[in-house]
DNA sequence: TTGTAAGCGTTATCAC
DNA sequence: GTGATAACGCTTACAA
């Protein structure tokens, strides 16, 4: 009961060899169909179990992937991760999860060690201090897949899954010019970042479609928390001329923004529209809803897990996807004119 | 530079044995200094990295656990898994995780997978729909250790992880209490998981404590979202006497009742307080910070993963242990009567 | 101190 | 259709 059941046990208690037992249990046609089912019921009766690792190791293939994120639990990776363990469990795949903290030595040092444990596949968000690009390098030398989700590093070769961010960007801001408003500032975290830049460029081609001169005061980088947005908001504060609206590349510094306007009696939405970044959950559970940029998570973890499945599908060739979600814009009442009782209507909850 | 290398290829360089290899690369004892140190020369020369399904499959020991929980996405267990993976990775392990979407048969499932991908160990939270335990009994059969945490099945011989939901449930309706309220209601969630049970014992033991006569007119029971806060908070509007006081053993009901209290006019907290329970992240971002029951869930992870590692290193003994950790009330607005200012000062943001 | 050989549990390539 | 054997990459008695 307690033993570990191989398939010599099997074939021993029937007197045929492990051969004729493995044939028998991987539907092998060189085999008679009584001896199939013989070898069947045996097995059930013993209770055997296939051992992966011995498969694995005889295979090559670990039906183990890894999955590298700076922190599981930001609701946006985690919903990443979500998207990724539906899409590949049922194909047989198991999600090893590893975290960098954003640091590029961890990076480094788990992809070494997802490499010595035989992973079949990488999926990853770069860390924000990574600066090299060796360790990729090893990944794409041993033929394993690697797939950049949300940030990645410029390689080539390699395929990647993000959101369309300049969209993001663009949509926030022509939504908040068509609320009417014409001095928009925007919050941006480190440029360095291609996420960041993007929405930047984003919100200046808006503009620029509007006819509305580009600003750089109205332009504050920033980490991206609730204490950067205070001290965005008190930046904006000392401006000759209050912006009559905010775009900001994260919905936490959104709230800091919205907090510190409020404690200054500005009121939002009818004094200064804002709109955030990422859908975070609480977004919709204030009091006063915040509009936000929804990066479809779940989506990139699924997509990310396709173009894996993809590759592993066709080994022979190289693929190189860049899949570019479309992110999705949710307008709620922190950027829609009380006194617009026509755009009012489309004031989603979700 | 592309090809897998393995201690044959380090031995026939160097025209030894593999053993010899082996034992170089592993500090045995038995072996000359000077070829130690040749073959370590030689291996990281060659680009050597050691292949663990290789070392799996001859050792017994994979080097994963699996971590089973309802939804990765959820904050409470993602924080959890992020402490499970902070304690395990320098020890070498790796995470596997799997959702079960609180079903038994995906429970069930995910179980015989793990076991038969070889992994040293299962923590979990066991599933809503989970009845039966013969899938847990097959972890143990097979001595490979099984934590649960946070939710756990009745069984012999299981660690646990929890916290006390009771403390936790008495703390919070004290803390209303000492606010002056005595009408103090409360919702829960299923009745048959024990951690609500066990929050509403806390409950009732707090009130008896203050001679408060329990009224089961104040007690509703339904699920944890803020649809459900709205349901709630309308069952209550239909009382002869309102309540003035709320302890929710959910944050989003907490939510709900809150939103739909203001609909009506009612203030928080000055009319009725209320608290919630898991420390969500958006309690501490609202306009009326929410106050509510922080479950450590980073600490449980790391627990549960020290219970574990203990295990681990003692195969021979059985360690049943069950822990339980102490939940920690967030004093913040949504509890303390404005017009109290002594109390005023224990507002907690965090 | 080093080499030899067996074994972990499978599957695949030969023969018969 | 079935059996014997090698191989995946590693560790470890046992010999030498």
């Amino acid at each position: 009961m307690n033993e570990k059941i191989t398939i010599y046990d099997i074939a021993k208690r029937l007197k045929i060899t492990a051969a004729t037992v493995s044939r028998a249990l991987n539907n092998n046609p060189k085999i008679s169909e009584a001896t199939r089912l013989l070898v069947l019921k045996t097995a059930k009766e013993m209770n055997y179990k296939q051992n992966k690792v011995a498969l694995a190791l005889k295979s090559g293939k670990s039906n183990n992937v890894g999955v590298i994120v700076p922190y599981i639990n930001r609701n946006f990776f985690s919903s990443i991760i979500r998207g990724i363990e539906e899409e590949l469990y049922p194909k047989g795949y198991h999600v090893i999860i590893c975290q960098t903290h954003e640091e590029e030595q961890k990076e480094i040092k788990t992809i070494d060690n997802l490499l010595n444990a035989q992973v079949d596949g990488v999926l990853m968000s770069v860390s924000k201090q990574t600066t090299t690009s060796e360790h990729f390098e090893r990944v794409l030398e041993k033929h394993i897949p690697l797939v950049f989700f949300d940030r990645r590093a410029q390689l080539k070769g390699v395929s990647s899954v993000t959101i369309d961010d300049y969209q993001g960007g663009f949509d926030a801001t022509k939504h908040l010019i068509d609320q009417g408003c014409s001095r928009i500032a925007h919050i941006c975290g480190d440029l360095k970042l291609e996420i960041y830049r993007d929405r930047f460029e984003g919100y200046k081609a808006a503009l620029k479609q509007a006819g509305i001169a580009y600003n750089e005061d109205y332009v504050i980088q920033t980490k991206s928390d609730t204490e950067s947005g205070h001290f965005a908001a008190q930046e904006l504060l000392k401006l000759d001329k209050l912006p009559d609206a905010v775009f900001s590349s994260s919905d936490h510094t959104a709230l800091g923004v919205i907090q510190k306007f409020k404690e200054h009696g500005i009121k939002i939405p009818k004094d200064i529209c804002v709109v955030g970044f990422s859908n975070e959950p609480f977004t919709k559970f204030m009091e006063l809803t915040i509009s936000s940029v929804d990066q479809c998570t779940m989506e990139m973890g699924r997509v990310a897990a396709r173009v894996f499945l993809e590759q592993v599908k066709n080994p022979k060739i190289k693929i190189e996807k860049k899949v570019e979600l479309t992110p999705q814009l949710l307008v709620r009442e922190s950027s829609v004119k009380v006194n617009d009782t026509t755009k009012k209507l489309r004031v989603s909850k979700g």
